[in-house]
DNA sequence: TCCTTGACGGAGA
DNA sequence: ATCTCCGCCAAGG
């Protein structure tokens, strides 16, 4: 029934700000997708690398980057929020109550 | 067609 | 804070 759900999610990346980060739940809502959470992490899975969208800014609730941490994408999420200002915690987390976009 | 798998999340215990 | 147990929904086997 929603096959286009990938559009729905890419136009509501694209409001994202920079220095912000949204949170995958935060985004399927956006989208209008309800709490298809899981749907917004497959969807940016199949994004190529070379893709424009701020694919980088979507954590999970927690604050944390969905990547283990020896897996080569954490870091270049990671440094790509850095460059933006997003700073990061002893524990890896990032400060919701300051960088969480809210619309 | 049925079953499993996820860049997830929230409620309980 | 940690661990389970469900809900959600598209994709692939």
């Amino acid at each position: 029934m929603n096959a286009a759900a990938p559009e729905a999610i890419y136009q509501a990346l694209q409001q994202v700000p920079h220095g912000k980060v949204v949170t995958y739940g935060q985004l399927a809502r956006l989208a209008g997708l309800g709490r298809a959470a899981r749907l917004v992490g497959s969807t940016l899975r199949k994004l190529p690398k070379d893709s424009r969208l701020p694919w980088y800014r979507v954590i999970n609730a927690q604050g944390k980057i969905s990547f283990p941490e020896d897996h080569p994408g954490y870091q270049r999420q990671r440094s790509r929020l850095l460059k933006e200002g997003v700073c990061f915690g002893n524990n890896g987390k990032v400060d919701l109550k300051v960088f969480l976009w809210r619309p």
